[in-house]
RNA sequence: GGCGCGAUAGCAAAAUGGUUAUGCAGCGGCCUGCAAAGCCGUAGACGCCAGUUCGAUUCUGGCUCGCGCCUCCA
């Protein structure tokens, strides 16, 4: 039985599908108009770990993961680059594609875009109208009444009386209420629009994912994910559209991973504090950092840094080192064994990938002990329901660089003048080698490498 | 101001009302010409103050500190 965290109830509950056998999900995705930054890639990489779990335990999942790709920022950025928005933001949407796959995240059943699901979008927003949980107010604005859902503040633990709304920012005074947003923007002057029956115009942002999440997987289903940020007022808001349009829970289930932290504060666009997955892809293996995320529980606050990396590349090394040189053409794990069951028991309650890793790490050692092949094979068949250890061992630990020098020549050199006795030549050469970041380890077997 | 989360050894990071987390770093061995990798052993922890308990790092209350949300944000 899987346990999950429910942000909703702030408790761990028992996994109960809405249809047996089955688990729908839907998570918020990107707003494409720049490169994904660390953040992002946590989101990608966590939400990865769940449906693999999912489908590991036997469900037939459906993972929506949306796009927006109409948005404020989307239309500034194209109005600054002097490029068109549908330019921009495929052109991020294959950036974006292209991180994911180098963190071996595979691709969601279905990635809607927001463009795509207009006509959902002011269906649903007439729906409100029609129940009078949303007005057209003077400027062409629909806005969505807050205080007309009961249950306004029930995922954030919001009240409606503590909110502060216009102490940070102006409110608008087309709006009755302080509190409400935005479900139709009317359209200005040079911003791409859709015709509506309250003219032209765009959606607002929290429309879209109440919008395609029903069309997708209907008006009430199993979870729903995001980033920690999210959970005010995007969620908030989604859940009164949906469920004031519906009159049906949304999600049984919400999930919000933890933010990716430098110097303890958030990584975000807006504090500049941004790494993004491009450039520390430059410095560090993608597996590395997936690694690196996988290894803090996915609540947890997650702080970035080089040398963090670092340290997950050495520990991710010891993995791969454990299985050099063993051949596994057969992978099946065996739940019975005791540390399987142990990982088992670990990422079924609520995903706890760090303690499912420490068990890795347990396996590696027996490996380490007495080179068994079935061990070795259950340490690689857990490790890739996590989407890791898929490679093989030697090309993780060589690396792929081209190297500006043989390698193997200088081995037998130094092979050569170990066997005259001349350690001063032998010992040159491998400091001359790690200089070069190639580490040598005489073994019975004779002299292997790899990349520091 | 409101709401919420967290505080674990040098660093990172889990679990747990009484029993080794795990990785890196440290120390002592083994192996090696010396290393590296690996193995064995070892040290080191639960922010502070009360309470509950036979027993608390783990539960409860208070305090201190840090972080987040209340604006766009994964």
């Amino acid at each position: 039985m899987i346990r999950i965290y429910n942000t909703l109830s702030k408790n761990k509950e028992m996994f109960k599908p809405i249809q047996e056998g089955q688990v729908n999900i839907y998570v918020c995705g990107m707003t494409v108009y720049d490169l994904c930054h660390i953040g992002h890639a946590r989101v990608m990489v966590i939400f990865d770990m769940v449906r693999r779990w999912f489908d590991i335990s036997g469900f037939q999942v459906n993972y929506i993961r949306n796009i927006t790709d109409i948005d404020d920022k989307i239309i500034s950025r194209s109005l600054q680059n002097n490029e068109s928005i549908q330019s921009l933001t495929e052109r991020y949407i294959d950036e974006m594609n292209a991180d994911a796959k180098a963190l071996g995240v595979i691709s969601p059943s279905k990635e809607p875009k927001a463009t795509e699901h207009i006509e959902d979008m002011i269906s649903m927003i007439q729906i409100l109208i029609a129940k009078q949980h949303a007005y057209v107010a003077k400027n062409g604005d629909v806005f969505y009444a807050v205080r007309s859902f009961d249950g306004y503040g029930k995922l954030s633990g919001k009240s409606i009386e503590d909110l502060r709304a216009g102490e940070r920012v102006d409110v608008d005074q087309n709006k009755h209420d302080e509190l409400d947003f935005v479900l139709w923007k009317s359209a200005k002057p040079n911003e791409p629009s859709w015709d509506s029956p309250w003219g032209k115009g765009r959606p607002g942002w929290h429309i879209e994912c109440s919008a395609m999440s029903s069309h997708y997987l209907g008006h009430h289903f199993d979870i729903h994910g995001g980033g920690q940020d999210l959970q005010f007022p995007h969620h908030e808001n989604e859940i009164a559209q949906s469920e004031a349009a519906h009159d049906c829970k949304m999600a049984n289930y919400w999930m919000h991973n933890g933010f990716v932290r430098v110097d303890d504060e958030k990584m975000s666009k807006s504090l500049g504090n941004f790494f993004t997955i491009r450039t520390v892809l430059e410095k560090f293996d993608s597996e590395v950092v997936r690694f690196f995320i996988l290894r803090a529980h996915y609540r947890s606050p997650l702080n970035y840094s080089d040398a963090h990396l670092d340290d997950a590349k050495i520990a991710l090394q010891r993995l791969y080192v454990s299985l050099r040189g063993i051949e596994i053409n057969h992978m099946e794990v065996d739940w019975n064994h005791p540390l399987a069951a142990k990982f088992k028991e670990a990422m079924d309650d609520d995903f706890n990938s760090p303690e499912a890793i420490s068990i890795l790490f347990e396996l590696a050692n027996e490996i380490n002990k007495n080179k068994s092949l079935p061990v070795a094979s259950l340490l690689k068949g857990l490790a890739n329901m996590l989407g890791l250890l898929e490679r093989d061992p030697e090309a993780f630990l060589k690396g792929d660089a081209k190297n500006s020098f043989d390698i193997d020549e200088l081995i037998s050199k130094r092979h050569k003048a170990k066997l005259n006795k001349d350690f001063k030549e032998a010992d040159h050469i491998r400091s001359l080698l790690l200089e070069n970041g190639v580490v040598l380890e005489d073994t019975p077997q004779g002299t292997i490498w790899r990349k520091e």
